[in-house]
This record gives structure tokens, sequence and C-alpha cells, in this order.
DNA sequence: CGGCATGCTCCGATCATCGGTATATATCGT
DNA sequence: ACGATATATACCGATGATCGGAGCATGCCG
């Protein structure tokens, strides 16, 4: 699952929320870093739909515009939940090996004595 | 970034390592969940040189078959500690809204009554 | 000798995301 | 009154990382 991805399912861990409403969230919630285009947006939403973890929750008029609303399915939480997990496992391996330290596998496989300095 | 990418800085930083050994020791680290193709792991390393993340260290014959290492520059270090940081944020911002936090930077910005109940 | 592991290279296909455009309406500033 | 900005959704071509597989070559094991 990519980051977009991942951060449209977060945005709506908060609550039932609009496309538009979305976008602004994963802003604030990736510290700006995360600007979705409402083309990956859309694109997201319909492929979440189909995969069963985000649903549309009807339909509302403010202001004379339409708004859809989408929440997260007992499968969308499930599927979040896991994919959190997964990213925390990879920076923890990640930061354990820059520390020099064996990591939750020990080091490379093949203890590394260097390649050119042999010859 | 994308997390085969992101394997593989991971599995150089606990050392140099060939090819082959970069993708046995993402199979490990990954809990034999990712396994990356050659044509993946040759065409990242290819991009992340030009990125100047890793570096080739030189080349070794072993049985008769070459071997070329690659290592983590400092760059590469950086970088990937900077993505575990923000796999990691990302990771504990789901978990608490997932838990009915509100999360590290609030709810929704929208407080949600509900679309289709008030009609 | 056949199969498997090792080790690198090249190729087309897939698919999420990007970037932009289009279409509306409401609000705010000048 | 008019243009800019914010809200809101939809569509479309381009990009680029990854997938999936083929190919080539060597050594080891049964």
């Amino acid at each position: 699952m990519q980051e977009p991805t991942f951060l449209i399912l977060t945005a709506l861990a908060a609550g039932p929320q609009h496309g538009y409403g979305i976008i602004t969230d994963v802003v604030r919630i990736s510290g700006e870093r995360v600007r979705l285009r409402a083309g990956t947006l859309y694109a997201a939403l319909d492929r979440l739909q189909a995969e069963g973890l985000v649903a549309a929750e009807g339909e509302e008029v403010v202001d004379g515009r339409a708004r859809r609303y989408y929440r997260l399915t007992s499968d969308g939480e499930l599927r979040l939940a896991a994919e959190a997990e997964q990213l925390r496992r990879n920076a923890d391996t990640a930061t354990a090996r820059l520390r020099g330290l064996p990591g939750a596998f020990g080091g490379p496989s093949v203890a590394f004595g260097g390649p050119g300095r042999s010859s």
C-alpha cells in the first residue's frame, strides 16, 4: 500500500469525511508534506470501495455543493491497523541497523570482509 | 519511497552486500513477505546510485560468479533515517486514530453529525 | 545428468500516483 | 462588478516503480 492510500485510510479513521475534507486532513496529518491530487483521491476511493475497505455514507448538500461522505469499514480498520504495524516494524528494523545493532534478524547473511580489499 | 526501495536501503544499513544477498536479506527482514524480483532490485540500485544513496563497492569472484557489492553512502543513511522516522510517525497517527483518540492533529476538521441521518 | 541455488541482465505489462483540465457555487477583497 | 480563492467532484494522459518472466552462466548435490 502506497503512502497516499495509507493516509486516506488514516484520515477516515477519525470519522467519516467527504473527499475535499480528506485532502485537507491529509495535508495536516502529513505535516504539509502530502498534497493529494483530486484524481489520486477519487481513484483511490473507488479502488478502496471495490476492496471493501471504505464505504460511501450518503450525501449532504452544503451551500449548493454535494458532499459525499466516506467511512472506514471494519475491514478497513483491520487493514489499516495491519499496515501501521508493518510500517512500524520496517521503521524499527531500519533504525536498529543504522545504530549498528544486529537488528531483528542478525546482520547480512554473509559476514563482510570487503570485496576488493583481499585482492 | 516505496517499500521495496526502503527495504533495500535497510538491507545495506547492516553492511555492504551484493545483489543476490540483498534479495535474500530482504526476504528475511520482511518476514518472507517481500520477495524482490531481480529486475526490481537492479533497477532500484541504478536509481539509488544516481541519487547518491548507494555506491558500488567493487567486485569479487566467488565460484566463478561475479559479485558486485553495494554500500550505503552517508546520504543514504540520512535518507533512510528520515524515511524510517516518517514511517513511524504515519504508523503512530493511524494507531492513535484507530484507538479513537484525537491523534496528533485533532480529529477531522469538520465535526461529523452524519449526512443521511438528518434527512 | 537433472534439478536447484547462486548471480546478473533485459524486457514488456501493470497500476498507483501525478499534473492538469473542466465544471460549479460561494465568499472575500477591492 | 470582478477577479481571486476556497469548496467540491470528475476525467484523462503521462510518469515511474514494481511485477513477472525470460535468458545466460556456474557450481553443488543426489
